[in-house]
RNA sequence: GGAGGAGUGGCCGAGCGGUCGAAGGCGGCGGAUUUGAAAUCCGUUGUAGGGGCGACUCUACCGGGGGUUCGAAUCCCUCCUCCUCCGCCA
């Protein structure tokens, strides 16, 4: 959420960043500059009421009888003001309801060095990591390649669930699972990051804090879903989210706290199952295990002062990416132009892994500088120092990585020409030495 | 699911319907004392919004919301959260 104040008074340089990413309503900005003014205007007056009530209010306490006319005719004036003051506050809260709406639904702004463009297309690429690996045969994608070597299973995945589902078996689900204590192990030991295990299911709140919510509704599973379901008395208490990313509970994990400004920067890592819609994205990537209802992920997240963003961007995309480097896996980092980024972020770097069936990069993990907008929705702040003035945090997260497209990388750019999957070594501990997915005879 | 209890400032904990933003303690910060530290003493210490260049000032906030009242931390309603016991359960 963007702060009220600097955007009433800033309002062309607002708009013009905007415009930037791609969103062109100016009137609804305008509509906003004109509700804060009133908003000002009211809280002004209506306060100036309060004041006068509150001195006539402490001499009524001093008159003795309080059946005395005077009393009496005081008491009727006061009650109307009353009345006054009462109406001003229905008012002011209409107005700031109305603002907060329009602030929900506005997009972070683009920091001034995020480079121009519209879509994915006009990202920047930044640096490629590794060698395109060379087969000499023609490369099979990991769906291929997976229900081979049995440690994919697409069709009972739909059986069970519907479409984009996947179940890993095997050596598969090892390799799975191999992957998810390997990030964290060296996140926590190599990175300093401080381990978190957290729920899955989450408060309307918390999806807010990290603007999943209220513009993202569709993306999102809820428990509850149907006004039926809602209706029955059971289901009290049970409105929840199901997490799209471990992004939500532990950015939130600050929430309505003022933390010491000595312990920035905040380093978390933690692991959890992910669940997303994917509403509107009919026909995309619906082969494979790219795009699915559910999958695994260790995210990034850090906390830190305002000056210190910049810097805990790079470090942060850093760890990300030295996981696919630990794991041999070409790849580049881009970073997006204004158009291409999330709602929330004000710079971000994408990391893309090589697929050598897409003869594509592919976006394995996304690291961004949200600023104070993820903060301010949160109330996530911090005490410069003992005597200073809470200030709201910056807050950063990424993907460490994403757990199953790792997996299709590795399939993808390991693949060997008798069918077999080479380990990558780093991970050879974790799969109980088995440094290769043999293929089926 | 059943039965009780509790929610006050960073924490603990008082609080007659009216000078209560709220006693006291702890913690924090500043100072005195000390060779240094501990202990002790003194002072100070919430957040947000509005106005003012500023010193400053006004307003709101005692779990959330609503109500009664001239006036609510204090009375009423409601919701939420937490704790204890019983039941069920991985």
């Amino acid at each position: 959420m963007l702060d009220l104040r600097y955007v009433s008074e800033n309002l062309p340089e607002v708009k013009a960043a905007l415009l930037r990413r791609g969103f062109t309503d100016a009137e609804l900005l305008d509509r906003l500059g004109r509700l804060s003014e009133e908003r000002r205007n009211l809280i002004a007056s209506v306060e100036s009421l309060r004041q006068e009530r509150n001195e006539a209010s402490q001499a009524m306490a001093k008159i003795s009888d309080k059946t005395s006319e005077t009393f009496q005719a005081k008491r009727d004036r006061l009650r109307a003001l009353g009345d006054e003051i009462k109406r001003g506050e229905t008012k002011q809260v209409e107005l700031e309801g109305e603002l907060e709406t329009i602030l929900l639904n506005l997009p972070n702004l683009p920091r001034p060095d995020v480079p121009d463009g519209r879509s994915e297309r006009d990202n920047v690429e930044v640096r490629v990591w590794g060698d395109q690996p060379s087969f000499g045969f023609q490369p099979r994608d990991h769906v291929e390649i997976g229900s081979q070597l049995g440690i994919l299973d697409f069709e009972r995945a739909a059986k069970i669930s519907g479409s984009r589902f996947v179940i890993l078996k095997g050596l598969g689900s090892r390799l799975n699972r191999a992957l998810m204590q390997f990030m964290l192990d060296v996140h926590t030991s190599e990175h300093g990051y401080e381990e978190v295990w957290p729920p899955v299911l989450v408060k309307d709140s918390a999806m807010r804090g990290t603007s999943q919510l209220p513009k993202f509704a569709k993306d999102a599973f809820r428990i509850a879903k149907d006004e039926e379901w809602e209706a029955q008395a059971d289901a009290r208490g049970h409105d929840l989210y199901l997490v799209p990313t471990a992004e939500v509970p532990i950015t939130n994990l600050h929430a309505d706290e003022i933390v010491a400004g000595s312990d920035l920067p905040l380093a978390y890592t933690g692991y959890t199952a992910c669940f997303r819609s994917e509403a509107g994205s009919y026909g995309k990537d619906t082969r494979g295990m790219i795009r699915v209802h559910q999958f695994d992920k260790v995210e990034l997240v850090r906390f830190c002062r305002p000056e210190q963003g910049e810097t805990q961007l790079e470090i942060l995309t850093g760890h990300a990416e030295a996981i696919l480097q630990k794991l041999g896996l070409h790849h580049r980092v881009v970073e997006l132009c204004a158009g291409d980024m999330g709602f929330a972020a004000q710079k971000s770097y994408d990391l893309e892994v090589w697929l050598p069936a897409q003869n594509a990069y592919r976006e394995i993990s996304s690291c961004s500088w949200f600023g104070d907008f993820q903060a301010r929705r949160m109330k996530a702040r911090f005490r410069p120092d003992p005597k200073a003035k809470p200030q709201l945090l910056h807050t950063l997260n990424g993907s460490g990585l994403a757990i199953g497209r790792t997996v299709v990388a590795i399939l993808e750019q390991n693949q060997q020409a008798d069918g077999a999957v080479t380990i990558p070594e780093v991970l050879v501990p974790y799969m109980g030495g088995v440094e290769r997915i043999p293929p089926v005879s």
